[in-house]
DNA sequence: GTGGATGGAAACCGATCTGTTTCCACAGCA
DNA sequence: TGCTGTGGAAACAGATCGGTTTCCATCCAC
């Protein structure tokens, strides 16, 4: 059954798929059709399109992460716990259906930075940032902040390219984030000491 | 005089700035009006609005590429010659009406691939990625392959990180790649001895 | 001049856009 | 049995979409 949801969470879901997939200037009308809800009750549930777009991308963004970010403490290392974010970025866009990052598609669609849609991209995109942080100082790398941001960076060049590529990412997004982690003497922890006499 | 330059140069240049600044949804009439030409002239020198799309992306391309890449032979070490770029982007994005790479930006806009103006766009971001293979290959490095590549993923993770953060790049799209090439062990000539030694 | 090509202005087409409204079916509750 | 609130179906509004067409002014070749 489709109508196990609330209206509004079957507006959200469907935004969230429709809005990443055909772009945020699909229709209402085919927005409300796949979700089974009709347009009054989109706009008694929303004050408009771009309330939804925003609203939808900051659903979608927990779920977004929690499959990019590995568990709170999974016993990985930092380093294995980075680079599980762009095996999983690997994975994602070798499957069909990918359309980079949706903090990044929208706010390249939105182009106005004000739109509460690119408020909310720049949030969670701020988020994948701060978890390379978190774990970079974790590591002790001696400018954490520099290269959490150019990880976040990696991350979404990767997903630039498999979209203007249209072809899956076959490893060059991990292996450009290997090549910042060692640069930077992010070595697995048995490694760590050899690393350092380099 | 805006009548100068003929009907076909107007509506390309009057597309390729709107299509980037407004997004390839802006309407055709809205585009004819600024080009100052009839949608009826518009039709017979177009197939459609997506052939214009293509077409005026093609267009601003040599341009584009011209305002990136430094000429051909200006005396610079390869490895100054690779920064320009990205110095050259720092400057762009720093100035006001940076919406990113207008090629990424058209891809995530018309999400399919084979839109003839996803073909332009994959055909420009294979030319930087040329580019920078051209130059890593005259500076010797042991896979300019690979590292090309992760110049132009550093490019457009750049490009997207200044239209998320709607902000200036300040400067760490240049620092990334620096970092890339110091890794690779591309220096200026006068300390190449130096590095290789390391 | 005159004929033919160029090209802009604008009406027109059917479809779709965001957003509003009316109407009705059907809950749960008194 | 009635009352109220939720929510879907669908008509409606005015604007705009991509695309076509008609009409007319201009201009260049002859």
């Amino acid at each position: 059954m489709t109508t196990q949801a609330t209206p509004r969470e079957r507006l959200l879901d469907a935004a969230g798929e429709l809005f990443y997939r055909d772009g945020v200037n699909i229709g209402v009308d085919a927005l409300c059709k796949a979700a089974g809800v009709s347009k009054k009750s989109m706009y008694q549930l929303f004050r408009s399109k771009d309330e939804l777009i925003a609203e939808s991308l900051a659903s979608v963004g927990p779920g977004y992460q929690q499959a990019l970010e590995p568990g709170i403490d999974d016993g990985a290392t930092p380093r294995e716990r980075i680079l599980a974010v762009f095996v999983k970025q690997d994975q994602l866009a070798a499957g069909g259906e990918f359309f980079g990052c949706p903090f990044v598609s929208t706010a390249f669609e939105l182009k106005n930075p004000e739109h509460p849609g690119s408020v909310v991209a720049r949030h969670f995109k701020q988020r994948l940032t701060d978890f390379f942080l978190g774990e970079l100082i974790a590591a002790g790398v001696d400018d954490p902040d520099t290269l959490a941001v150019q990880l976040a960076m990696t991350f979404d060049g990767a997903s630039a390219r498999a979209v203007v590529r249209a072809q899956a990412l076959n490893g060059v997004g991990i292996r450009m984030a290997e090549a910042l982690l060692d640069a930077a003497g992010v070595r697995a922890p048995e490694l760590a000491g050899q690393a350092r006499q380099n």
